[in-house]
DNA sequence: ATATCGATTATCT
DNA sequence: GATAATCGATATG
């Protein structure tokens, strides 16, 4: 049985985004508050490394957008893409040096129905939830997540409202693949994703 | 099952 | 002016 869930340290973020990436496997995201308590398995992630990945929003050096990517580690990044949806990112690396974790698909556990809610979808069958946490933009509506609310938020507070968590759970297998849904640096082995699991993203079929 | 397209904005050239 | 770390709707097989 799972045990209760803590939070992950500032240190566990102080390392590349590789490391963490592949660590952040099986863990929680948690978004909790007096009215509401959402959670959720972490079951694919991406890395996006501070140097020598052209892919990265940090590539470029440090501009307003990505400064969060900059700063110290365990924070939220969050941007917004194709004019319609927010994508959430942890900081990496200690203060000062850029990298981060993109995350691409959850498990949802916990608060499906506001989860729903969120996205406006129904929730009668096993499909509907499928289609709930799998894919950046899909699991950052079910959380309500969005740039102005959480941009900077403090990922290792559950004061913060919005952190992440380890409950005992440990990946039995982790898969590594090229990135999705990108147009540089394709071919880098940066996404890992929890083996056999049902809520892994799909690749677009036409997205090469 | 695959393919195409529109939404709609921050950022960069 | 073009592009993007996406998704849902729609059309067609």
């Amino acid at each position: 049985m799972p045990a209760n869930p803590h939070p992950l340290p500032r240190a566990f973020f102080a390392r590349s985004p590789r490391r963490v990436a592949r660590d952040l496997i099986g863990k929680l995201l948690i978004r909790s508050s007096e009215s509401t308590y959402l959670s959720a398995r972490i079951v694919e992630v991406e890395a996006y490394l501070g140097q020598n990945d052209p892919a990265a929003h940090s590539s470029a050096g440090r501009t307003p957008r990505n400064s969060v990517l900059f700063g110290p580690p365990g924070f939220a990044y969050i941007y917004f893409i194709y004019g319609n949806h927010y994508c959430l990112n942890v900081s990496c690396e200690p203060e000062g040096k850029a990298g981060g974790v993109l995350f691409r698909a959850l498990e949802p556990l916990t608060g499906l129905e506001e989860m729903a809610r969120a996205r406006g979808t129904a929730l009668h069958n096993s499909r509907d939830v499928l289609k709930l946490t799998t894919g950046p933009g899909r699991l950052a509506q079910a959380f309500g997540i969005t740039r102005s609310r959480d941009n900077g938020r403090d990922l290792t507070s559950p004061a913060s409202g919005l952190w992440i968590a380890d409950d005992g759970f440990r990946a039995p297998a982790i898969q590594i693949t090229p990135r999705i849904g990108i147009t540089k640096a394709v071919a880098r082995p940066l996404r890992y994703l929890l083996a056999n699991n049902r809520f892994v993203s799909h690749v677009r079929p036409s997205s090469k």
